[in-house]
DNA sequence: CTGTTAGCGCATTCAG
DNA sequence: CTGAATGCGCTAACAG
């Protein structure tokens, strides 16, 4: 059989339609897209007919022939994590107002996986690339960049790259988490690290140390404690860090975590070892997950808006893809939101070089 | 310019690579789909062209023809949901060796953008759709299903229909937390209610209900506690259905959750209450999410094989769009893992109308 | 305003 | 084994 009746797995063509309402394809053609522009008895026939054979347009001949897919990549690092998944929801919500759908590219945290998404790119499978992953993928020597589609980054810069990209103001974060620790009275501190080399570990880590100094902290009493190799911004990072505090000789009275997870993780050996959080050191976390609601203590964190990172990446992103110049190489920053809970306090009594005046009398000069 | 050259954004054709390497496009063609059917040189000639044209097929010109998009649709009720983010790890994981890739369908607990989703299908933008929002979706009455294209479900049967569905056994999963809870002696028990009316919350407390009686547990004793109106499976399910179990005058001593989630909302709820866990309520979960082994105390939950379900359920799909009969029709039951931990123990003292034989000599016949 | 025509890029006939 | 020709379904020129 050449056409298909209708019945199961039947799909109406724009032939189909014209001939049951008697016009041309290109009538339906315009009658669907443009319809001021055809007669409105025709329309009205065109419409009778679309609803008839229950008519949807083959997405890939409309692809094919507008060179637009209305697709977007996003590629992100495990669509695990709490975190890249608040984004992606906000991405798919900027996106579908414009008609646009989202294609997963999952790194599953395997940069092997690469290869096919950059073919997507390549294949023009799509119109635009959104990178949570904070670099541009690539194999075999071929960058998805060079296939030329508009991209953008969320939750990292990429670096030696004019792709806009829209966060937070990670320096800032990390300057605030320390100067929140030195101001409770912590004179050593530690930070629990996220992927070493990574941009934005890096970012909050120096302005952790920066916000540290700034406060007096003498820069032997910031010490970094890394989750062991290969490890992300997981639960089990925390854990790894949470077991070399522990064995620390002089360990510090509070720690910034690269992530909530791993602050989660971090807790977790904590309770189990007897060291009190706050009470023997004091937590805290960064991302704002709502998990952090429900820990106890109440993690202290730094809350990035998730969904508005994400909505704003696809809107900067709608706007490259529809030329508009003014979107691209652009910058967007959005405000974060200090949490200070219950998981941060003040340091032991024998610990504390200098107590928050807030708190008591200063001990040291 | 008619045809692009090299540069930004340029993207080859398969005429490019035909003129480059001097054969014709359905030599280029047969080149790489099916080398062993070329001369071995014209191969070679083709590949080198291929390669340095970086030439990959445009997706679209190809679906057009063959009428397959390599593409599934996966309808998920919110990708911020944990358990639905690791099913959807596993389905890719499923898909991807076999060149599929994943279009995601944010329901967002927001049915109204099922439309978007049912007009995938019937543009053939997709080859299968797998279902995790336990329905089928459709709008203006017209059913996803219609479209014909090959569906699976995972973690909910469909009601009423013959789509293949991959999920655990729930009638099991919950008369095995009864029985749990019974035996560690509780004679007064709770459910923590997911969606109403929802399948799988069906399942789970019908079966709890049944499992708690053939414990000998007294009808009058199972109570179920909703997490109020329009709530899902989450934290705030669970503060709602915490804040209800308080308010209760006579309350069940131990709680069986409809889900990880809401069983930290409800512990949570239960500390700042200054309720403790298990001593004066136990609480269990189910899902395993990974969640669980970081809370306090640890959660007692029914580990659903997450990952295993997508990828069993992506399996399943290729099978179908194989066209391979045996795969449709099927019901696929993984087994669950039931994690006894310390979120549950023995029923307050005075609470208790059996302490299990284990922990205490009966005390009633 | 409407129909005819062409072609997007590819895979697959059908000849040779 | 290879090339020429065809058409997947659609939209956009171009005529009328």
């Amino acid at each position: 059989m050449r056409r298909r009746t209708a019945g199961p797995g039947a799909t109406a063509t724009i032939a189909d339609v014209a001939a049951r309402a008697g016009v041309s394809t290109a009538t339906v053609s315009r009658a669907l897209a443009t319809p001021d522009r055809v007669r409105p008895e025709l329309v009205e026939l065109v419409m009778r007919a679309v609803s008839e054979s229950g008519y949807t347009p083959n997405n890939s001949a409309r692809t094919l022939r507008t060179q637009r897919s209305r697709m977007v990549l996003v590629v992100v690092p495990s669509v695990a994590n709490q975190m890249y998944a608040h984004v992606l929801r906000g991405i798919d919500t900027g996106l579908a107002p414009a008609g646009y759908g989202v294609i997963i590219g999952n790194l599953d945290n395997a940069p092997n996986k690469e290869g096919r998404f950059v073919d997507f790119a390549f294949a023009r499978q799509v119109d635009g690339v959104i990178l949570l992953c904070g670099f541009v993928p690539g194999s075999h020597g071929r960058s998805m960049a060079s296939a030329g589609l508009p991209m953008v980054s969320i939750l990292s810069p990429i670096v030696d790259s004019d792709i806009p990209d829209v966060g937070i103001d990670d320096h800032a974060a990390g300057r605030e988490a320390a100067r929140h620790l030195a101001r409770l009275g912590h004179r050593r501190l530690g930070y629990a690290a996220g992927p070493r080399e990574h941009v934005v570990d890096t970012a909050r880590w120096t302005s952790f140390r920066e916000g540290a100094l700034a406060e007096g902290v003498d820069p032997a009493d910031i010490v970094r404690i890394e989750g062991g190799e290969g490890m992300r911004y997981t639960y089990r990072s925390g854990v790894a860090a949470g077991e070399r505090f522990l064995a620390m000789t002089r360990r510090p009275t509070a720690v910034f975590c690269g992530s909530d997870e791993i602050a989660i993780g971090f807790m977790k050996v904590m309770r189990d070892a007897g060291v009190s959080v706050p009470e023997d050191v004091s937590v805290m976390g960064i991302d704002g997950i709502e998990q952090t609601d429900y820990t106890h203590p109440v993690l202290t964190t730094i809350r990035q808006p998730r969904q508005d990172l994400g909505r704003a990446g696809a809107e900067l992103l709608l706007g490259m893809m529809d030329g508009r110049s003014d979107a691209a190489h652009r910058r967007v920053r959005l405000p974060f939101e200090f949490l200070a809970r219950a998981s941060t306090g003040a340091p032991p009594a024998e610990a504390a070089g200098r107590i928050s005046q807030d708190l008591a009398p200063a001990r040291m000069g």
